[in-house]
RNA sequence: GGAGGGGUGGCCGAGCGGUCAAUGGCAGCAGACUGUAAAUCUGCCGACGGUAGUCUACGUUGGUUCGAAUCCAACCCCCUCCA
């Protein structure tokens, strides 16, 4: 890997993105004979991606920065169909409308990483309803569904594990491989795009594609996988207390998505900065080699960069300011989420345990209450141990009242 | 169509007439220790409630019982084997 020629693979090998390669050695040469296209697909199963498939994006984005052509493949056509890679049942259906209104969130994460145009390295976006939707049944089954043998479809991982498992996969998710294999094909037919990246569990959907290619259109194509992440401690990337780490700032802000990264394991940091950033490897190692206490800046880092990256300097510049005021100082900063509440209801008194669930920090009254017994409710950085003590108006400081559940979670309540 | 097995809290998985809001594990939350880390230890972990109490829960609907997640019936769904 070392001998790589093409910058791409390079890259791909010391930053640490890849998994598996159909033919690393003629990727290379193919690459290196000039500027080729390559594409990921993503389904449409949420409003927003989340940290999951950032690495594939950052792929992208350095498939882009190396001088070649990056293509968006939205899943429009397959997520009707519903991906069964790696799950235990079948996701319930999405309606369309569903997946309009996804797809449509989606889309707005890519502009900021990669650049959308007309030239020959620009990126584009294309949906696969657009050539999936119409497909004629018998038309397609003697054309594409010849070359797929049962016997072969059943040796793959995301089928034999509802088998093993005695789950139903059902008819229309075994098809589903078939039409990620047809959209590679597809994509070669349409924008000559030659490669195909994913998360290491679309291996078995990639090579589909590579040897659909190969035998329909007779096209050298290649596929390369990146490593399935999780956290040192094996935990899967990606949770907060709030639930995913999305990248639409609409669903996590950017505050948060910051703390998400500020957050990370010590054994981890090395790792997601070649991943998630762009700092030169040689930076990066004396990060990492950084000790004790002294790795909280490279964590700092890290966030920086990364939120830098998704949602623009500004916003984690801003992360940074309110982190400093509110660890580093134990201080007050604006910018943490604020939630308002009728100023008539403060005056009134609000029992500490209704005032946490008003501000999102617990999820019912008895989760207050608990968490207020145990200790873990500050009110303006003072500990209540008594769920009902009331909250009025006095405890306004500067307009605000600050909140905090556990070490972490900050809420500013004002009254309006 | 026939025979058998199964559907329990976010997940896995016990329970098989009362002492069951339901053992245990995982996940999650909080506290201690720390560095907004990990590991470890401790507590919490259906909802409402002045921790007494009430309500909603063990696929669905009825039934038997003083009393059911536990027994019966019908229905729905899943799995296995046979046809």
């Amino acid at each position: 890997m070392n001998t790589a020629r093409s910058e791409f693979l390079r890259v791909v090998a010391e930053r640490g993105y890849m998994h598996q390669c159909t033919d690393l050695e003629a990727l290379d040469k193919r690459l290196a004979e000039g500027p080729a296209a390559a594409y990921i697909g993503f389904d449409c199963t949420a409003e927003s991606l989340h940290v999951g498939g950032l690495m594939q994006i950052m792929l992208l984005r350095w498939w882009q920065k190396t001088g070649n052509k990056p293509i968006v493949l939205m899943g429009g056509g397959t997520t009707r169909i519903g991906d069964p890679t790696g799950k235990d049942e079948a996701r319930k259906m999405l309606s369309d409308a569903d997946i309009a209104r996804n797809m449509a969130g989606i889309k707005t994460v890519f502009a900021k990483y990669l650049s959308f145009g007309d030239g020959a390295t620009d990126a584009m976006m294309v949906n696969n309803a657009d050539w999936l939707d119409q497909l004629n049944y018998i038309a397609f089954l003697r054309d594409y569904g010849k070359h797929f043998t049962i016997n072969r479809m059943l040796t793959f991982d995301s089928v034999k594990l509802r088998l093993e498992r005695e789950q139903p996969l059902t008819f229309l998710e075994f098809n589903y491989m078939i039409l990620q294999g047809y959209d590679f094909a597809e994509l070669w037919n349409r924008h000559k795009c030659v490669l195909q990246m994913g998360g290491s569990d679309q291996w078995g959907n990639i090579v589909n594609g590579v040897e659909l290619g190969r035998r329909v259109h007779q096209a050298e194509l290649y596929g390369l996988t990146s490593p399935l992440l999780t956290t040192s401690s094996g935990a899967k990337m990606g949770k907060t207390v709030g639930g995913a780490v999305w990248l639409n700032a609409d669903m996590l802000s950017p505050w948060e998505f910051w703390q998400y990264w500020r957050n990370t394991e010590d054994a981890d940091v090395g790792r997601f900065l070649k991943l998630y950033t762009e700092l030169p490897l040689a930076e990066i190692a004396k990060l990492e080699a950084l000790e004790g206490a002294e790795i909280n800046e490279a964590k700092k880092i890290l966030a920086h960069e990364v939120t830098k990256l998704c949602h623009g300097e500004d916003a984690a510049l801003e992360a940074a300011e309110t982190a400093r005021k509110t660890f580093e100082q134990g201080g007050l900063s604006d910018n943490l989420p604020t939630v308002t509440l009728p100023a008539g209801d403060l005056a009134a008194g609000i029992p500490a345990f209704a005032l946490f669930v008003r501000a999102g920090l617990a999820a019912s009254n008895g989760e207050a209450r608990r968490l207020l017994q145990q200790g873990g409710g500050r009110v303006n950085d003072v500990a209540i141990t008594d769920p009902a003590q009331a909250i009025g108006a006095d405890a306004l400081k500067d307009g605000v009242i600050k909140l905090t559940a556990g070490k972490k979670r900050h809420v500013l309540v004002k009254p309006e």
